[in-house]
RNA sequence: GGAGAAAUGGCAGAGUGGUCGAAUGCACUGGUCUUGAAAACCAGCGUACCGCAAGGUACCGGGGGUUCGAAUCCCUCUUUCUCCGCCA
């Protein structure tokens, strides 16, 4: 959520920004405003009814402690038409909240300078290559092969006991798994992420604070007997660990990841795109969080643009940087990177992280603040970005590092998986 | 799942209808004193919103109600604790 003060202070900078994201915000930005105005002069009238009750009934007090019950009774009457009015302003406050909010909510981040303007995932930017594509002397075949040949992943029987999208991961292909787990949680730890468990359905509150609710519930799953949803990211909870917090003062760079399954419900498109392990509606990604002052919001996704480069190049996986157009940059965000690493086998780029700075766009909803030098409390900067997601990381890996025979496993994981080829 | 108890400021803990945004203690901040520190003493010390300001409004787990007036009474939800049951 933008704040109110921005939009009121830097309308045309916000209109203009949003306009990279091919977002007309003009008409929502100009009725909050004028709804605005309302409501603060509605507050006003509110809050001068209200301090007039509380006069009178301080005065109605001391009237009957000093015994005086017919002046009590008498300013008693006073009150009747000063609470119709309170009730009445308080009626048309709370709508105007309601309207206001509503509209805030339909308002995207601003994208950040850096982003270019464009309409969707055709309009992105290529900022980094590293790696030399991979040599086949036979036809690499493509990561549901490899799977099916080693027994590795067991699609159907995945159909079988719960649908489609949900794979069973079997022998080798399990311990890759938790291997790679392992690895990724390990090298977050060495960069200096506390590592967390957070649990894997959240209430709604948490949804709003991260910026799935409203919405986009359509993407998750919803349990509605206890009003729960499954977490489509651990962005979710570890986020939301830091709700409500005002940091005491602005000494902090709080960095935290954990591993979680996500659960996507993405109903869409069927056929290439989704095969195998391009789109599942259960997998396996560590995170990594960060809380940081605005100051700091640059460096850390640097950071962290770094560590996932680290990961990627330690697994010997050529890879490209994309920093998204504004259409394509998530509703919440205001500056992602995407890495891609690119499959021979399939003959597309599979995306593997996403690293977003989202600056004060969920601290916002969140509450999340910190004191400032002056005492007083200002917005954190959250980040976010996956290091990373199993499932294409499984797939690049075993259609990357495929031989006649088999697949090699990269050194580094060797030590996770006890066995160094598949 | 059943029965009971509780939820107050950073912490502890008073307050059961009327100047209560809330006593007191601890912690914290500033000052006096001191060569320095401790102790002692003095002062300050929640958050948010509106307002140029003075000031005002709201908040005692959440929501609703009674009342001129609610931390205090009623309803409801949530959470925690104790006991019982069930269970990885």
């Amino acid at each position: 959520m933008l704040e109110i003060q921005r939009i009121r202070n830097e309308k045309q900078s916000v209109i203009e920004g949003l306009k990279k994201r091919h977002f007309d915000a003009s008409s929502i930005i100009d009725s909050l405003i004028q709804k605005d105005e309302e409501w603060r002069a509605k507050k006003g009238e509110l809050e001068a009814v209200s301090s007039q009750l509380n006069q009178i009934s301080k005065e109605i007090g001391m009237l009957f402690q000093q015994g005086k019950q017919a002046e009590a009774n008498e300013a008693k009457q006073q009150t009747i038409v000063l609470k119709t009015q309170e009730t009445n302003l308080k009626g048309e406050v709370d709508a105007l909240d309601e309207v206001m909010t509503s509209l805030m909510y339909q308002l995207p981040n601003v994208p950040n300078e850096l982003v270019k303007a464009g309409r969707n995932e055709n309009d992105n930017e290529t900022v980094e290559e590293n790696g030399q594509p991979p040599k086949f002397d036979f036809t690499p075949l493509p990561h549901w092969d490899i799977a099916d040949k080693f027994r590795l992943i067991d699609f159907e029987l995945g159909v079988k006991i719960t649908g489609a999208g949900f794979p069973i991961y079997r022998g080798k292909g399990a311990k890759l798994q938790r291997a790679l787990i392992s690895f990724f949680l390990d090298e977050a730890e060495k960069a200096g992420y506390e590592e967390h468990t957070p649990p894997h359905v959240v209430n709604e509150a948490s949804g709003f604070g991260t910026g799935q609710l409203p919405d986009k519930e359509g993407q998750m799953y919803y349990i509605a007997e206890d009003d729960l949803y499954l977490i489509p990211t651990a962005e979710v909870p570890l986020t939301n660990m830091y709700r409500g917090v005002l940091l005491p003062d602005e000494n902090f760079s709080i960095k935290i990841t954990g591993y979680t399954p996500c659960f996507r419900r993405e109903a869409g498109s069927y056929g290439k795109d989704v095969r195998g392990l391009n789109r599942l509606h259960q997998f396996d990604k560590v995170e990594i969080v960060r809380i940081e002052h605005p100051d700091n919001s640059e460096a850390a996704l640097n950071e962290m643009i770094d560590h996932v480069k680290g990961l990627l190049e330690k697994l010997g996986l050529q890879y490209r940087i994309l920093r998204l157009c504004g259409g394509d940059t998530g509703f919440a965000a205001a500056m992602t990177y995407d890495f891609e690493v690119y499959s021979a086998a399939q003959d597309k780029w599979l995306e593997v992280s996403s690293v977003s700075r989202f600056d004060t766009f969920q601290s916002t909803r969140l509450k999340l603040r910190f004191k400032n030098v002056d005492k007083k409390s200002q917005l954190c900067h959250t980040l976010n970005g996956s290091a990373l997601a199993l499932p294409r990381i499984v797939a690049a890996l075993l259609e990357n590092h495929q031989t006649k025979d088999g697949v090699n496993i990269p050194e580094v994981l060797h030590k996770y998986t006890g066995f160094k080829t598949i």
